[in-house]
DNA sequence: ATATAGTGTGTCAGATTTACACCATTAAAT
DNA sequence: ATTTAATGGTGTAAATCTGACACACTATAT
């Protein structure tokens, strides 16, 4: 069965990696598709821009009504248009990530019939997913590996207090590569922008450790100078 | 006077940042617009994109069309999707950027009758754009002075043969400052990508320098570990 | 009390980065 | 022939950063 697209002679969508950290894995944000093309398919989260709407708002309206997460900061890093890109049409679709706190998140499930269900994934086992959306996430993927290393994207994935080990695993997890947890320690707390707190880890049976908060307001300050205004997030 | 878009719902177009090195300076290409909106202004080259071309595809030919260039790398880098960008509907455009070798270069002229002339401007008097185009031009220089630092992108502004100062004052015309001379050719040399001719400057009036050649082969061979695909250019 | 599991810490060697100044070469001017 | 003007080309030492590496401490559970 197949359903047509409106009769645009365009179609701009828009397809999200929403990347979380969950017991020291990454994961991305599926659905559950529950239109053609590609009904029932694992897909990314996306869909079509309105005429009214910027492309950055159109991203925080679908992640809503496929997941039910707002509020996101969200974004683009490419766009994709291939001519066959999607068996229905011309469909020029523009590539949003974000990072978020899976913990505390009340579950993600879908506000609207598009998609059947939401849920995270391990980005290490993904299975094949609907259009081209393999590509998109690998090229998201890559993206955020490379800007893990001069933006202080890493805090957006942890709670808001984390021990410095739970903040080494993610690096470790992202980069899949294990790192040296002195030199780690060094170079984060060197940085200046981590704050100290009183506060220690609870509810784990063995020595529990400090935690930690990002400091935002540090950090822009020591970063200033580096930091190029832009639009990509640098 | 107002000429009406084609009746898409949707419009996508394409403006291209193309930078070229002349004369110690970094430039532009702009062209003067010869339709409405914004006739007879200086605007980036862009255009509409068909409907059976891919978006690369599209980045050429429109270049191709508003500057007689031809066979650039181009390379996708931000998508512009404010609603009210276009004053006379939606167009949603993706901006790319290329570099090119001015030196050797036919002079530039439009093969369509769009643009009235093409021609190379310095980036750092620019005047006052069409649309959104200064931002998109902003946004655009940001990326690659970000991207001289891990890319091979310099050897594509100069000429193919070229002096290690020549090299230098590129770099300290897009970075915006003076590097010292020493350390810049002990660092550049040190990478083992740049290949020593037998040849020497022609046709100045004091000690002619010598003259290297990028090597892509040996770029690629020595840092194939480090690169991760990445259709943004990484 | 002791077993368990993860926390938290310092040093040294090697590599990289930065700062810094003078003689060499060429063509043009005298 | 000599001088001048302009740029080419080179080395070293100090400071900083990076990477490798091992063990005692602490909180809980039993």
């Amino acid at each position: 069965m197949e359903v047509k697209l409106p009769t645009f002679d365009s179609v701009f969508s828009i397809d999200c990696v929403i990347f979380g950290f969950e017991a020291g894995e990454l994961k991305i944000l599926l659905i559950e598709r529950n239109e053609e093309p590609f009904k029932d398919w694992l897909a990314l989260p996306g869909y079509i821009v309105e005429q009214d709407e910027s492309i950055d708002n159109a991203a925080e309206r679908i992640l809503y009504e496929l997941t039910g997460l707002r509020d996101l900061h969200m974004q683009q890093f490419h766009t994709f248009g291939e001519v066959n890109r999607h068996p229905q049409g011309r469909v020029i679709t523009v590539a949003y990530y974000a990072l978020i706190r899976i913990n505390g998140q009340k579950e993600v499930k879908p506000v609207t019939q598009y998609a059947k269900s939401a849920f995270w994934h391990p980005v290490n086992d993904l299975p094949k997913l609907a259009f081209d959306h393999s590509e998109i996430f690998t090229t998201g993927f890559n993206k955020i590996k490379r800007r893990l290393n001069y933006q202080p994207i890493a805090f957006e994935l942890l709670p808001e207090k984390f021990t410095l080990t739970q903040l080494q695993s993610l690096y470790e997890a992202v980069m899949n590569k294990k790192l040296d947890k002195r030199n780690f320690r060094k170079k984060m707390l060197s940085y200046g922008f981590l704050k100290e707190l009183d506060e220690k880890q609870k509810g784990v049976s063995y020595r529990a450790a400090k935690l930690y908060k990002f400091d935002r307001r540090k950090y822009t300050k020591i970063f200033q100078n580096d930091l190029i205004a832009d639009k990509a997030g640098v």
